[in-house]
RNA sequence: GCGAAUGUAGCUCACUUGGUUAGAGCGCCGGGUUGUGGUUCCGGAGGUAGUGGGUUCAAUCCCCAUCAUUCGCCCCA
């Protein structure tokens, strides 16, 4: 038998120490803004039943892109590509004990198959966050404040991300309505916008030709028009005087208010997932490096009521964990993180025996040791200590064991202190106050 | 699912127009007389050249297949 191949499966990553602290500081973010919200955190299955995402999550995305299989049971069964099928059957399933609006968030993993990339995994992690329960343009409002909190968190300036807003009532308006398109030329129609920023602009009056057919004449210049609108302002009077215009008008109106820069408007954002209904929104990295969609979100009024029960409205939206690497990385936002060791206890001479008391005596104290019984050359095991990113080595030997003072150094500017057990414990609960 | 590029030590990469024991830097391990780092010096370990097959007297180098990674299409986090 050949050796087993030690690389994870394709499209999947591990996690190594330095890696995971990095996606523990990501979550640990997401967490803290989603909560600051008042979103509660929920957990759910990795396997759903294959249906509820035939429904309405897109073809594709069903069909193509899900690990399925066949249960002892003959149950079709799929590994979840997305969670929002799945908060929606909660949802569903607790519709009349729920405080509404419900405000719902997770951190979860899921699977596609799809071909991997920069930014695209076969296993990938996603924070969700929903709010149910609520009509009204405020919820859309406070989806996209909480997406613009996430990126401040972590450090982002309004320059480094646009958020592109559209309305999926609008778009429909616009296909029907205005440009007179029926359902299968809008669905063209709605790809071609879609791909709209990849092709140029010669590919794109073509291929809008094609779609238009006879009514190419009539229709070309409305296109025009349509793609040259920067604002709300610029569109067509047909399409400004509907409804779903001054919704998305009033949204504006809460994010401006709520501070909320690097908006844009934008006509041609489709988004994918068919289970959208009105508001859509995507983050977009503006950096060239990184020319590409963040993530993004919507409202999605439809999905409840497939699970049986009465509609009930939805606004949500899910970051990827790596794409969001990704940005960090590209704009320098990824901090020095430390280990979550506080101490490298390094123990000299004899002193195995009294260091490994004292480790357990600290432990006690809520603190985090790792004791280096090795006995190897002080400078190596200070390297380790750095190496692993643990901020402080203490030493003990046999003087400081008959003394009861020991050497604390902290790493980062190589100061020493001498130090007693209780002296010690002083410290890091001030140090632990701090990081709070 | 389609198109393209790449695959040599843990990492970043060289060399070989196909010809004896495949190199460097960084990293790793050990040492520079017995307790202080991101310097320096010395030594060491580590590669069946992704895998399988073919051409050849001979292949890491040429050809084919396969796997993986990267980029684009598609789609999307």
């Amino acid at each position: 038998m050949s050796a087993l191949s030690p690389q994870p499966y394709k499209g999947t990553r591990d996690y190594y120490p330095e890696e995971k602290r990095i996606q523990n500081y990501i979550f640990s973010v997401w967490k803290k803004v989603s909560e600051s919200f008042g979103y509660e955190d929920y957990g759910a299955p990795v396997l759903e039943p294959l249906d509820i995402y035939t429904a309405k999550s897109g073809q594709e995305l069903a069909t193509e892109q899900t690990y399925t299989f066949v249960d002892r049971g003959g149950r079709t069964v799929a590994i979840r590509p997305e969670m929002t099928p799945t908060v929606s059957r909660m949802v569903a399933a607790r519709r009349q004990e729920l405080s509404y609006p419900a405000r719902l968030y997770s951190i979860a993993n899921f699977m596609r198959y799809e071909r991997p990339q920069r930014g695209r995994e076969r296993e990938f992690w996603q924070l969700n966050v929903d709010i149910f329960g609520d009509d009204s343009v405020s919820a859309e409002a406070e989806i996209i404040i909480l997406a613009d909190g996430i990126m401040k968190a972590f450090g982002a300036n309004p320059e480094d991300y646009v958020i592109k807003i559209n309305n999926r009532k609008l778009i429909n308006f616009m296909m029907a309505q205005y440009l007179g398109l029926d359902a299968v030329q809008a669905q063209f129609m709605v790809k071609l916008f879609d791909r709209k920023g990849k092709i140029s602009h010669q590919d794109f009056i073509d291929q809008a030709t094609e779609i238009f057919g006879e009514q190419a004449e009539v229709g070309l210049p409305k296109i025009n028009q349509l793609l040259n609108a920067t604002s709300m302002a610029d569109l067509p009077e047909e399409i400004r005087d509907s409804s779903s215009v001054s919704e998305v008008q009033d949204l504006f109106t809460l994010l401006e208010r709520a501070d909320v820069k690097s908006l844009v408007f934008d006509i041609t954002l489709m988004r994918g997932l068919d289970y959208y209904t009105g508001m859509v929104f995507e983050v977009f990295d503006t950096n060239p490096e990184n020319n590409r969609s963040l993530f993004g979100g919507g409202r999605y009024d439809g999905l409840v009521s497939l699970f049986g029960s009465e509609s009930i409205s939805a606004v949500g939206m899910a970051p990827g964990g790596t794409t969001f690497e990704n940005f960090l990385d590209v704009h320098g936002l990824i901090p020095k993180l430390k280990s979550s060791t506080d101490i490298y206890m390094s123990s000299l001479g004899d002193t195995s025996r009294e260091a490994s008391k004292l480790a357990r005596e600290f432990r006690e104290k809520g603190m985090n040791v790792e004791l280096d019984l090795s006995g190897r050359k002080l400078d190596r095991q200070i390297k380790i200590a750095i190496k692993k990113n643990i901020p402080y080595i203490l030493f003990i030997g046999e003087e400081e064991i008959s003394s009861g003072v020991y050497t604390l150094r902290d790493i980062a500017n190589s100061n020493e202190y001498k130090l007693n057990f209780s002296d010690i414990i002083k410290l890091f609960t001030e140090i632990d106050k701090e990081k709070k």
